[in-house]
DNA sequence: AAAATTAAACGTTAATTTGACATATATTAA
DNA sequence: TTAATATATGTCAAATTAACGTTTAATTTT
């Protein structure tokens, strides 16, 4: 049985993938091999497929593209403007992703002819995926503000300083050393190793490493991580 | 032109309607009046059709049953579970709403055999729409911890106690009305009213008013309105 | 070998916010 | 005139925050 008189859509679902290389924040996009608009960027996407659901989907998309599945992989929102595609009208279903940048593989990425860009120079990329980022970016920055996501983008051990870093280049400013330390060893949510990283400081600086235990218990918490958020939502 | 070899699918908008009478939190629902699950109790929903983006139809969805435009609608999630229709494969997109509950069309409802529902007696549902108000439930809580949306279940006039027992009845819990209301005062979002209430106590509470001014300028703003506020998200 | 250098780690303080609780007030009903 | 009571305002210790200062551990320079 069917419904009478209704119009069936292409639904796609595309991926705001985001990774961190120690320095900046990256997207990891791909360049397009076929028209329309051969060599723009876009972001990872493709059709809805009759025996998937969303997450299904977003889920192999990102698989197809990184190798990696079990990651942070979450819905951000659906876009149906009616000429947001020009070939046919098309909804699409974003969903957003925090990677360990080190953990993809890159032979996989190299056939898409994926590559990471900067947060902060992004190329010219098709349809509306320039307002998908920008909503991916600002929920990134909402969410980080309220719960400890951006752990998602670290590797297994990291330095506070490095962890400083990271949420300095997510809200693109910098935040007191002291007080940022003091914020985020309460949240009994690091545990410190016995080793130093050297690479950036004679005295070097000990890594930490996530409490995976107490990090999902407490994930819905309500942590206030960065004084005033709203500030950097736009 | 055309994408070749891809399946198109029904796109549904659903959406979750609160309202508030002053004593509950309240679901506008519809009864169905046609197969399958005749009689049963569903969201107000529609396809969305050719000519109109997602936005449009979730207000298009509004009006019809309510007649309010310019209300308060944003995007909640999207649901693409397989079977989720058992009619035809449908992805729906769902919106959800806050109303003045004395200001809709009351004939408009009447003939879409719409009735209000107490949040904690809710009738039973079709398809997945009982996840679809769930969803709802926790981002309004989540939501209105942080943000003053609450007003907008709000008449134009209302005391202190009044709001108190809007923020109980979202929570499910009661608040300390010292603390509560120094809370909301100190948001500098209320204008107190000459005029008193004199229906639920003998002293009479005070009128307040909403600065629709400051309310748009700080919406932003993360107000900590609610203590721990991740108690009440399940 | 001693001194200089520097990021990392730890500490201090006043101001603000919070949570828990107490008291005063305005009005009506008894 | 008094009792009753929701409303309004007040108190205070504890916790949190924002803005700084100091010490430490190691390397590099002298």
């Amino acid at each position: 049985m069917q419904y009478q008189g209704q119009t069936r859509i292409l639904v796609a679902v595309d991926c705001i993938i985001f990774g961190f290389d120690g320095e900046e924040i990256k997207l990891l996009l791909i360049q397009r091999g076929f028209e329309p608009r051969v060599r723009d960027w876009s972001l990872m996407g493709g059709f809805l497929k009759p025996d998937e659901n969303l997450d299904e989907a977003a889920s192999r998309i990102l698989y197809e593209l990184t190798g990696l599945k079990e990651v942070y992989l979450e819905q951000l929102m659906s876009f149906g403007q009616l000429d947001r595609d020009p070939v046919e009208r098309t909804v699409c279903v974003t969903y957003f992703s925090l990677i360990n940048i080190h953990k993809y593989e890159k032979q996989i990425t190299d056939s898409f002819h994926a590559d990471w860009f900067s947060i902060n120079n992004i190329p010219r990329l098709i349809f509306d995926h320039v307002k998908m980022v920008n909503e991916a970016k600002i929920k990134l920055r909402y969410k980080a503000a309220l719960h400890p996501i951006l752990f998602e983008l670290l590797p297994e051990k990291f330095t506070i300083p490095q962890l400083q870093n990271l949420y300095q280049q997510v809200y693109d400013t910098e935040f007191d050393n002291r007080n940022f330390s003091r914020k985020l060893l309460s949240t009994g949510l690091l545990m410190k190793l016995g080793e130093k990283d050297k690479s950036s400081s004679k005295k070097g600086a000990f890594y930490y490493q996530l409490d995976k235990e107490k990090y999902k218990q407490n994930f819905q918490a309500f942590l206030n991580l960065i004084p005033n958020p709203d500030k950097f939502l736009l």
